[in-house]
DNA sequence: GGATTAAATGACTGACTAGTCAGTTACCTA
DNA sequence: TAGGTAACTGACTAGTCAGTCATTTAATCC
């Protein structure tokens, strides 16, 4: 690999780097990371990262930074898009296993637990301009159904934790033990079941047909 | 403080120095922990810490030891002990709460997280002497239930997981963002919720007279 | 209260690493 | 191909910290 003269390979070298910082920073945590492992990681020294990140914290600051919002407007898009509350929910549980397993948004989120007290600033801009607003969109697609009476429910923004939480869970687990033996999980299953026990609960009457129904559109 | 001479007095230390080691370690991660900063929490020096664990990494297997167990117990006989699911849910969701408020498990938790790459054999020990534990007692709870026809499922162990999942997402929240302005969430609320979701969606028929009267019986 | 024991200390060592910068070299242009 | 530019390098500095151990000191015993 030669020199990054243009601009367009600057920024590619940025990304690489970024990239070995996360693999890096996710196995060791950040305090154990050592700037030559990165680099040298990214077949770069240690000199050539300072040229693209000023400091240990400046990079782990950018890391975050460009992993934060790559996955919310996907989950935004599926929401917004969605004719139903259940068209949404199937949307989501069916676009969580690829994300969960895509490998990216685990380490993120392992990496954030993990170093969170060490960058209270950065995590707290996580959680307002990620988290939270992935829980109130979430909250505002159920708010809309139950006043359009497809749900009933008392607390939409309690409900959203409640969707989420097995995702978060599986991310998480994911994260930590990958795929160890003995630790696997059948994510399709684990969220479909999640989504059919959601729906059947929250449905008016707790009619089995509308879920019957729903379990042929997700499969669909 | 005198000096520890008996061995009441000395196991009295020891835990005083692991309970300085788990607020240190949980807020700065294994690695940016300083024995230091560690012995001077306790009000001793390095020296002493020393002639209590002879090593930074035997402290934190130390650490890991003393807390993995301690909740394991409560739960079993919290599950053992019921005389029906709903019972046995209920009181997994009450119990829940004050043991995520306590937050030494919540500590506990974001620790392994995010050490858990640099101790492969400790947080594989972890999750099959306590996790794989806490999900099978709760998977083999929700078969036997299925077998005298309480609840309607498919498969119990991934179930399980759905049971557990808001409550260590929680856990971790509340180990992430502590009681940070607007991270507040009212636990008692969420589980129930949950709990009463699980109940409705899970009850054959969907009646909602049996969710009602374990509200009732869950309040009591 | 003097002697004895062992708990506690903290200065010290050696290993390690973030960040620097003088020097090297690949690539481009004339 | 010679000269210029800037991307890249890695030895070095200054500071940190796990682990050691000679010394100090609190408690107990006679």
């Amino acid at each position: 690999m030669g020199r990054a003269r243009s601009v367009e390979a600057k920024d590619e070298r940025r990304a690489a780097l970024l990239n070995a910082a996360l693999d890096e920073i996710f196995q060791k945590g950040f305090s154990a990371s050592r700037m030559d492992d990165i680099a040298a990681r990214a077949n770069l020294s240690k000199g050539t990262l300072y040229l693209y990140f000023e400091s240990k914290e400046v990079l782990f600051g950018a890391l975050i930074d460009s992993l934060a919002t790559s996955n919310i407007g996907e989950i935004e898009r599926i929401t917004a898009g969605a004719s139903s509350v259940f068209d949404a929910l199937n949307g989501v549980a069916a676009y969580a296993p690829a994300m969960i397993r895509s490998s990216r948004l685990p380490k993120l989120m392992k990496v954030l637990i993990g170093d969170s007290h060490s960058f209270p600033a950065l995590i707290a801009d996580y959680r307002t301009q990620v988290l939270d607003r992935v829980l109130s969109a979430l909250a505002l697609l159920l708010s809309n159904a139950k006043a359009r009476g497809e749900i009933e429910i008392d607390d939409p923004a309690l409900l959203a934790r409640l969707v989420i939480a097995p995702m978060a869970f599986s991310g998480i687990w994911q994260a930590v033990f990958g795929n160890a033996p003995g630790a696997e999980v059948d994510l399709e299953a684990l969220f479909r079941m999640h989504i059919n026990l959601m729906i059947t609960a929250l449905t008016p009457h707790g009619n089995t047909l509308s879920v019957e129904s729903n379990v042929e559109r997700s499969v669909q």
